[in-house]
DNA sequence: ACAGCTCTAGAACGAACGCTCTACCCAATT
DNA sequence: AATTGGGTAGAGCGTTCGTTCTAGAGCTGT
């Protein structure tokens, strides 16, 4: 077989949770678009519809790290990887039509109040991504404190940006955050490794 | 009567979409809380239930320009309103046990395919939010490009931060981000107006 | 007294929800 | 050849969804 239905499940579901949220999106949904039955989405995940989130919003988040990681990569100044970023993130908004936002925001939102194993996943998906901008510029020579809460200001930042991209449907404030927050990286006036 | 039916449902509804979305949030659900019946809130709002909706973000967007406005306002410095802002939003956050956040993001990712009319209410929100930003910079005498570029970024920022300070149950990533973008607007050297 | 109106009240409808259940297919093992 | 068990298939369970509908309560103007 191609690709195994189990992961043909979680990749549908990670669309799906992207796109629609947790509530918004139906366990039959996942498997008319997985290609998938009923009776295989409760034989991978006797946990029903949680489990299989949990294991989406999972998959999302590694997705989004490898985006993540390698424009922090390939631009030796974390000021200039922070726009490459931002600039990679509202090319595939555009081209989604504004519906493929953040892996996680949706889900997260709604699953606010109680303290699920979803929830968690969320968190875990954040603080993955705000260690890998902490990590480059710790990298790069910032002091501890400063790279931890640049770092969370950037993802925060390009979280929110994302947002107001899709809701008004323009590259515009991905952008804009984009050129705003390295204005504020390089701000630190701490030079970039020369290598 | 104290408050009308119709405020009740509105401000309950509010509330509602804030914390659980608008597909999570159900018509029986708000007449509850609203302490209304099925046939008051048909009645008022013959739409159904996006028309509730649409009225409850407006109303959330109302309520958050005034607490934005007053931040704004209190501090001849932008750069010293916007930390005042972030400190009084995760104040709000942490006392409602991290629950009430942003009271249109929730709602506005789940309706981000179909242009309804609730995305509508959700983009003119962020949109109204931006301006009064803006035209506090404006009146620091920040340049027209650089106001509108900053303003997005603040509020994109906020929402963000306020996102991530939900998930992590924490006040840091929402003060932290209140910092930076001090920092960012001090960045462009424009001294305040002096009063 | 009565008609006319706004607003309240909740039973009832079809559709969709998450989930359970039984039946079956088919390759590997004995 | 028979048996086992992972995987597929979908009918059907009870519940909840958004909406519609009829009935009546409370008030005003005639």
């Amino acid at each position: 077989m191609q690709t195994s239905t189990r992961d043909r499940i979680v990749v549908a579901t990670a669309r799906l949770l992207q796109r629609q949220g947790y509530v918004g999106t139906g366990i039959k949904q996942i498997a008319t678009e997985s290609q998938a039955t009923l009776g295989s989405i409760y034989h991978f995940f006797p946990g029903g519809k949680e489990a299989v989130a949990v294991a989406a919003i999972r998959h999302g988040e590694q997705e989004f790290a490898a985006l993540l990681k390698e424009a922090l990569d390939s631009e030796p100044d974390p000021a200039d990887a922070v726009v490459s970023c931002t600039r990679q993130l509202a090319a595939g908004l555009k081209e989604s039509g504004w519906v493929d936002g953040c892996p996680v925001t949706a889900a997260a939102l709604e699953t606010l109040g109680a303290d699920s194993e979803l929830q968690k996943a969320c968190a875990d998906a954040l603080n993955g991504w705000e260690r890998l901008v902490r990590d480059k510029l710790l990298g790069c020579g910032f002091p501890a404190g400063d790279a931890r809460e640049l770092a969370t200001t950037v993802i925060s930042a390009i979280e929110g940006a994302e947002v107001t991209a899709q809701v008004n449907r323009s590259e515009e404030p991905l952008l804009a955050a984009g050129r705003q927050l390295a204005r504020l990286v390089r701000s630190y006036g701490i030079d970039p490794p020369r290598r």
